[in-house]
DNA sequence: AATACGATCAACCGCAATGCT
DNA sequence: GAGCATTGCGGTTGATCGTAT
């Protein structure tokens, strides 16, 4: 289906992620880089906004947000900041590192607004079991572990290298979470990302999933075939992804 | 065992800010 | 400066789970 722009027009997915969402947005991210949220779901080959992926990264998925449950310091940190700032959770999970913004807002309406709104002046605090919290049981948490290290074993066996206006020296290897935060990144070639997807999917599932690679045919696909040197530099003009080796 | 209810948290939605053309 | 795309934020919702009855 087509829209009067000669868009493709998709249903997008809603609700809950599944593993195989979260790993290939992992693997895309680890390959790519963070380059735009709303055009890298479709060549990650995603059914999702870019919304929708954004937030799973932020909240759920980057690899430096702590998995535990809230410590009596962290609560304190919140309270503080919470006095200061209100309900600027974007700038009081900046104040703790590994905690995103949408957990502190959490842990505030369920933990703290009824015992601030009670009493105050809160000195001490109740550490919550996370055990019991359904979503620690869920799949999500633990399974998206062995997930991230799934991940982790895909990108490693890739090649990843990148230049830049204030390095001219050439990385390789994974990026790191900086790099990669930092917006460093490419949608790849057609050939590179057919390698990408090749590695998601070996062989038997490749075929399966023939009908995402319409996506070849998408209009701005075209660009990558008559620009094979930066096919996405237009994208950003400071960093061009090598081809890859694999 | 079945049901109701409350707690928790992932995900969605709408809007504002920002950047780009 | 207008219009559009993208990103980031905060409020809210809904699914899931544990517990009480």
């Amino acid at each position: 289906m087509r829209t009067q722009k000669g868009e493709m027009k998709t249903i997008l997915k809603k609700g809950a992620w599944s593993l195989e969402e979260d790993r290939m947005l992992i693997a895309y991210i680890n390959r790519y880089g963070i380059w735009n949220w709303s055009h890298m779901p479709k060549y990650a080959g995603l059914l999702r906004s870019g919304k929708s992926c954004r937030l799973r990264w932020m909240n759920y998925l980057k690899p430096d947000l702590k998995k535990g449950s809230i410590s009596e310091e962290e609560e304190q940190s919140i309270l503080h900041f919470h006095s200061i700032l209100g309900n600027r959770w974007s700038a009081i999970a900046r104040k703790l590192p590994g905690r995103s913004d949408n957990e502190i807002k959490n842990y505030w309406h369920t933990n703290l607004k009824k015992r601030v709104a009670s009493n105050p002046v809160i000195k001490g605090s109740k550490q919550k079991d996370k055990n019991k919290s359904p979503c620690f049981k869920s799949h999500n948490v633990e399974e998206t572990k062995e997930d991230l290290n799934i991940a982790n074993d895909i990108s490693n066996n890739f090649h990843f290298s990148w230049t830049s206006e204030d390095d001219s020296s050439t990385s390789s290897g994974s990026p790191t979470l900086n790099e990669f935060t930092a917006g460093i990144g490419s949608p790849g070639t057609v050939e590179d990302l057919r390698c990408f997807w090749r590695e998601l999917y070996p062989l038997e599932d490749l075929d399966i999933r023939k009908s995402d690679q319409e996506m070849f045919h998408d209009h701005i696909f075209q660009y990558s075939y008559d620009d094979t040197i930066a096919p996405w530099s237009f994208y950003n003009d400071e960093y061009e992804i090598a081809p890859s080796s694999v």
